[in-house]
DNA sequence: TAGTGGTCTAGACCACGTG
DNA sequence: ACGTGGTCTAGACCACTAT
């Protein structure tokens, strides 16, 4: 009944006699102080289930252990791994559905797809489209790549150019940079074989899952070599997306360029 | 025991004899389905306290009755109420501070802002920005805004047009409709004179109060009018920002287009 | 010291998806 | 019929803020 993963001290139940409430994290006796790091059961909890997401013990689309079965596994309660569990549903880490169990989320549903490429038609349908692969090759880090991707400067990356076309309409210009490290065995045959989205390929043979990314959005005009890809004329305005994606740990393991033709579509956010 | 705010049937507690599970919603003899509309009872009170915001029985910035208190008014338990809040939290209606009590969101405080307006400078920083206006008159509405505003054609409107300045340098234009209904006694002296974001004015004078927008974002080529206001040269690439704003209830009540110069300063978008 | 939100538990029952 | 997540309750205790 006192096997907690790391103690906050949470022993109710009356079980024997002793009223027991020892109450929180010092342990000493005069009690330091009351709680200099204290955190919930159940934030603990958070931090193991994802551990065994990272370590790959549960993969992506399999379903994990019920929650009756993780209380027993971690000596908590039913409610506490609930509550760990909603919150890593909240961070679209685990899909829940209710009847059948929790699952670890992935890439390849539809709707894990849009929060990534949030490009729409002016009619806001969500139109299908096809990648192109330009180019991809094993260079050394810029000063700056290697900064967003904490990396040393000069240490092996993997670059990617794509091109990305909408009904037939070249509209999404990327570059993509990744850590060599990581992506070991990521070739141009690989990349072009595969359908589906780049980052439904990554959890699934790098094992490196996309959690979030941060966007910075500018408008910019097409440098000539960009405009030719993009079939516009130079000069023309197109939306400049430059993201940094992140994987479990908040580490950085994306950067990517991108260049957005937006005549007929539009890049959509919800402020909520 | 049994005043429940909706009525799901809810009758635990073994009181009398009588088992008691009437279950879910359908009224008449042989019972349609299981459950055609069913709606736990913390969405109910979730919609009891959201109407009470939207009344004005507690206005933005102030507190709400604790947990306990709304429990007893609402004959729930303690957990019910808990939930019903953390989600309104969740959306922004609510913020909960620890041993203060929970309050009223309001579009004052420093954190609020940002939702609305994510331009920061190149280095990060969120800088401050003054208001220009440039105009603000009362006008019949376009088929098109009309739409958008869920008004008839012709229905009156408000137009404002602003300039903001970042260090000042004119940085975004932006072109304001508003239903004339709503916001009869909006003038441009009381624009010109009041500081602070615009939305908190609206929810303080006006009881309107935005809670959620979309925005479709593109780049443009700034127009001849549009380039001379914000001190660049015609044709120079700027961000389009179309937003439509919702108040309680999903209604429409404002919408915004904006251009941003994004030379220094660009869109933050946090994919998560 | 008292009041608020925050955590944790234990148990009952409901809705959903399978057999 | 059974197992899963989803809801609801009741009560205990903890952490934070104010008085």
């Amino acid at each position: 009944m006192n096997a907690n993963p790391v103690s906050n001290a949470n022993s109710s139940a009356p079980e024997s006699g002793a009223p027991a409430s020892a109450s929180g994290s010092s342990t000493a006796a005069p009690a330091a102080s009351p709680s200099p790091t204290f955190s919930p059961l159940y934030q603990q909890i958070k931090g193991l289930i994802t551990q065994s997401l990272e370590s790959g013990e549960w993969k992506p689309g399999e379903i994990i252990p019920s929650e009756v079965e993780l209380a027993a596994r971690y000596k908590v309660s039913q409610g506490t791994v609930r509550k760990a569990i909603d919150e890593l549903a909240a961070d679209n880490l685990l899909v829940r559905r209710q009847g059948k169990g929790t699952f670890v989320a992935t890439h390849n549903e539809e709707r894990a797809q849009f929060r990534f490429l949030r490009l729409l038609a002016d009619d806001g349908a969500e139109h299908p489209h096809v990648s192109r692969l330009l180019e991809c090759r094993r260079l050394r880090a810029s000063a700056e790549i290697a900064r967003q991707l904490d990396l040393k400067p000069a240490d092996p990356v993997v670059l990617i150019k794509r091109l990305l076309q909408f009904d037939g309409e070249s509209t999404v210009l990327d570059e993509i940079w990744l850590p060599g490290g990581v992506f070991r065995g990521l070739t141009a045959e690989r990349l072009a074989e595969y359908k589906g989205p780049l980052y439904a390929m990554f959890e699934a043979d790098f094992g490196t899952r996309m959690i979030r990314a941060t966007e910075k959005i500018r408008a910019v005009a097409a440098e000539p070599a960009v405009a030719d890809l993009l079939n516009v004329p130079a000069g023309f305005p197109l939306l400049s997306v430059d993201r940094v994606s992140y994987t479990y740990g908040d580490r950085p393991v994306e950067v990517r360029r991108g260049w957005y033709v937006t005549t007929g579509y539009y890049y959509q956010n919800d402020l909520s």
